[in-house]
DNA sequence: CTGTTAGCGCATTCAG
DNA sequence: CTGAATGCGCTAACAG
C-alpha cells in the first residue's frame, strides 16, 4: 500500500502539501496540486482512514445501535440511515441491543470505544437517566423512537399518543363503541403512549375503557393470538379489536377466523405502524402509519448537521402519524 | 481521555507493559498485573481502537455488503453476522450495494478504504472477474450466496439447483404435468440455478418445458402478479405454477383470487425462500428453505478463522435447502 | 519479567 | 505557497 510518503517523494513535495492537497483547504498551486494528484494516481493511493482518524481525533464513524436487525423496520430504516452517511463518506457501525439493558449498554461502549463520532440509537432498554447522562459526555447521540423532554433535541420521535387518539377516533366514527385494545408490552414508551391517545380518544367521546377488554401483549404476532383467544372468552361484547400494532392484529386476526368470526363483517380491526403485508391477505389492514426510513434519514442528518458541521439542513424532531384506511373496519350499526 | 500512557505513569511502570496486560500475552507477574489494572480502573482508562489497528495493522473490523438492508432475509442475516462478530470484538461496517455494479464497486472501495480486516459479501452484480481480482489481493473476502468455482473455498451459497429440483420434483409426484414457471431475473445466478434445478426435474419425468408457460420476475411481489396476468391470457392449461420465490408467489395468488381462480383447488402453487408470512394468510405457502441466517453465521465463522486465526472452526461452505410443505399443492388427478 | 525505542500513516502547527 | 518537525495512542521488536 503506497502511503502518503510515497506520493510526496514522488511528486517532488514534501509530505505535508500531500496533505494539503487531500484536505483541499489550505492554497496549494495548481501546478503542484497536479504533481501530487498525478503521483497519487500513478501509485494507486488511497488515504488510510485509520491514520486519518488517529490523527484527526474524528474517525468519520457513526454508530448504530437498534433493537434488532431484522424485520421490515429497522431495515428500512438502517437503509436511510447508510445511505445519507455514505454519501457523507462517512460509514456506520452496527450493533443489536435486543431489548435488553445489560445488552445496550454493552453495545454503546463497544460503539465508544470504537471512537465513534456519534451514536445514532434506537433503543428500549436504558433508562432515561442514562441516556441524559450519556447525553452529556464527549460523543454527541441522537435518539430515534423516544422522546425525553431534557434532550428534546437529540430526539427524533414519532407522536405516538396522536396516533394511538387518530385510531380509536377512525372506529368511533364508524359507530364502534365496544371496543377491546390488545397494547404493547407496557415498559415500552411506544406502547404507552399509543394506548394513551386511545384513552384519549375515549374520553373525548364519553366512552368507558373496559378492563377486561385490555390484553397486554409483546408486539410480536404470536401474542396478539394469545390476546384474541383471551378476549374470545371474555363475556363481554365488543365490535373493534384496536391493536398497538399489525403483528399483533395478524396474530389476532387469525385466531378470530379460526374461530368462525368473519373479519370486519362481524369484528372490526384496526393496527398500529403500517407493516409491509403480502398483496393477497384479506382483509386488508386498516393502519396507522410509522414514517421509520425518514425518522432513519433525519437522525443521519442530525448527525451530518450537529456532528460534521453542514449547514442547509434542517431538523424535524416529531413526525406525525397518519391514518391508513383500508378494509378492516366496518361502520358498526 | 485517559491514554495507556497516563496509565503507565499511574501505575508506576512502563508504557509497554500496560500494553503487556491489555494483551495478555506475554507473561507479566501477578503484582504489577495486578497495579495496572487498578490504574485502570482508577482512570476509567478504555484504549482506543483506533490506535491499535494503526499500531497493528488490524481494525478489528469486518466489512459487510448486502444488496438491501431491508426485507426479512437481509436483515436475518445480519442479525447473526453482528452477533457473531461482536462476541469476538470485531465490529461490523455495513454497506449496500443495491445490486447495481457501480454500487457494488464503490462500497467495496469504501470498505476497503476504511480498513477492514475482511470483507463479507452477498453481492448479485459484480462479475465473477472482478470477484476473484478482489479475493487475491490483500483483504480477505467471503461471498455469500454464491458460487464461483475458482473460488470456491470462499464461497457460501445454497444449492439452489437442488432447491429448484426438489419443488418440481414435489408437484410432479402430486400428479401435476402442467407446469407454469415464474422465474426471477436471469441475470442473477440464484434464479438461474433454481430454474435448471426445475429443468432438471422435468427432465427426468419426461415433462416437457413450455416456453409459453414461463415468465421471468424480478423477484418482487408485484412481477409475480405480472407473472399471472400474463400466465392467465395464455391459452395453454396449467394446473401448478412453481415460482421462484415466494414473493412473486404473493403477488401471483393475489391476481389468481381476484380472477376467482381457487388456490389450490383449482391451482396449486409452490414458492421458494421460506419468506415468514403473516400467521393467518391462507393457503399457506409450500416451499423451499432458504436458510440465510445460517449461512450469515457461517459466514462470520469464516471470517474469524481464516482471518483471526481462531481454530476449531468448522466450515461448511454448500447448504442444502429443504422442501416445507404446507397447503398450497393439491394432487392433481 | 520489564523498560527503551521505533514506527504505524497522517494532520497540523510553525517557520520560511 | 511550501517544508520541517511534532505527535495522535498504541504495538512490537530488542535489550537488559
Amino acid at each position: 500500500m503506497a502511503t502518503i510518503y510515497d506520493v510526496s517523494i514522488l511528486a517532488g513535495v514534501s509530505l505535508a502539501t500531500v496533505s494539503r492537497v487531500m484536505n483541499k483547504n489550505t492554497n496549494v498551486s495548481e501546478k503542484t496540486k497536479k504533481k501530487v494528484q498525478d503521483a497519487m494516481e500513478q501509485l494507486g493511493y488511497r488515504p488510510s482512514s485509520i491514520a486519518q482518524s488517529l490523527a484527526s481525533n474524528c474517525s468519520n464513524s457513526i454508530g448504530v445501535l437498534v433493537s434488532q436487525l431484522n424485520g421490515p423496520f429497522y431495515g428500512a430504516m438502517m437503509t436511510e440511515i447508510e445511505s445519507a452517511l455514505r454519501n457523507a463518506n462517512k460509514h456506520v457501525i452496527i450493533a443489536a441491543g435486543h431489548s435488553d439493558e445489560a445488552q445496550e449498554r454493552e453495545a454503546v461502549e463497544f460503539l465508544l470505544d470504537r471512537g465513534c463520532d456519534a451514536l445514532i440509537l434506537d433503543v428500549e432498554a436504558l433508562s432515561d437517566d442514562y441516556l441524559i447522562a450519556l447525553s452529556q459526555k464527549r460523543t454527541p447521540i441522537v435518539l430515534i423512537n423516544r422522546y425525553i423532554s431534557e434532550i428534546a433535541d437529540r430526539c427524533i420521535h414519532l407522536n405516538n399518543v396522536l396516533g394511538g387518539y387518530l385510531a380509536t377516533k377512525h372506529v368511533l366514527s364508524h359507530g364502534h363503541t365496544k371496543l377491546a385494545y390488545i397494547a404493547g408490552p407496557l415498559l415500552k414508551p411506544d406502547a404507552r403512549e399509543r394506548l394513551e391517545g386511545h384513552k384519549k380518544a375515549l374520553a373525548e367521546h364519553d366512552v368507558n375503557f373496559d378492563d377486561t377488554l385490555f390484553y397486554e401483549g409483546n408486539f410480536f404476532e404470536p401474542s396478539g393470538s394469545d390476546a384474541m383467544e383471551y378476549l374470545l372468552k371474555q363475556d363481554t361484547h365488543f365490535t373493534c379489536v384496536i391493536c398497538a400494532n399489525d403483528q399483533m392484529a395478524s396474530g389476532a386476526i387469525s385466531v378470530s377466523l379460526e374461530h368462525n368470526v368473519m373479519v370486519p363483517e362481524q369484528l372490526s380491526f384496526i393496527g398500529y405502524d403500517n407493516f409491509p403485508f403480502p398483496k393477497y391477505i384479506s382483509p386488508k389492514l386498516s393502519t396507522v402509519s410509522n414514517p421509520i426510513q425518514e425518522m432513519g434519514k433525519m437522525a443521519a442528518l442530525w448527525v451530518l448537521k450537529n456532528v460534521y458541521k453542514k449547514p442547509d439542513i434542517n431538523i424535524v424532531n416529531t413526525f406525525t402519524p397518519q391514518l391508513i384506511l383500508r378494509d378492516s373496519v366496518n361502520n358498526n350499526q
